[in-house]
DNA sequence: CGCTACTGCAACCCGCAGATTGCAGTCCGA
DNA sequence: TCGGACTGCAATCTGCGGGTTGCAGTAGCG
């Protein structure tokens, strides 16, 4: 599961994604219409949306002739959840690590995780 | 200060660099441990770690004659923030949009983003 | 005090992601 | 029914990111 992480971050990582992103969270529209606005072409704007379904970012519905996409605000909030878990991992670690560099005993180092 | 999400973002997206920062995330290192367990050279090693200090995902020292690197995961965190409120703020969005579809008045169908 | 190990810089290579153009299909609306 | 607009697929190009090798410098450890 968090294998998928780099995955999603990198769906992120794009500037133009996240300009598309973010147009769609303020409301569904078409790749058309993404088009009309961002300066990339229809196609590279469709290859996006691609890459942003995958990972779950947005959905995509037909209405009428043309098929709109919107931001799914749910799946950015559970790599948040996840990113910020790791990240207080990471400090509890350094934490441990403190402790146990002024305790006297030596105890079992590996943590396989 | 959110210009910089996918900067950060991609950071996070390259599988090499979780690596990285998960085993930094265990306890400092410098980049020449790192090289002998990732099977990646150290100069590579190097330079990931150069994108994660840019971004702030990682802080270095001198310890000895060698540079050690220690993951913040307060940054993380802060990241992690930052999407959650975006994401919530896509289905305040979309609430508000359904809102508007119920109520009867057929107003400017255009939306100028 | 000398050796060794760690670091930093530079040049180079390769693959792929991001973007483009072109075309064909389809379906809604007038 | 006709036309226009939107969609999807395919081939192609290019820039850059990730990786490697090589070398030189330096300074801590024994």
């Amino acid at each position: 599961m968090t294998a998928e992480l780099p995955v999603i971050c990198a769906a992120l990582g794009d500037p133009t994604r996240w300009e598309i992103l973010t147009r769609l969270g303020q409301g569904p529209q078409s790749a058309s219409a993404l088009a009309k606005v961002l300066p990339v072409s229809r196609q590279a704007i469709g290859k996006h949306l691609d890459v942003l379904r995958d990972v779950g970012l947005i959905e995509s519905e037909h209405r009428g002739r043309e098929v709109v996409h919107l931001a799914i605000g749910a799946r950015l909030g559970a790599l948040a959840r996840e990113l910020d878990r790791i990240g207080r991992s990471w400090d509890t670690r350094l934490l441990r690590i403190k402790e146990l560099a002024e305790s006297p005993e030596p105890d079992a180092p590996d943590a396989t995780d």
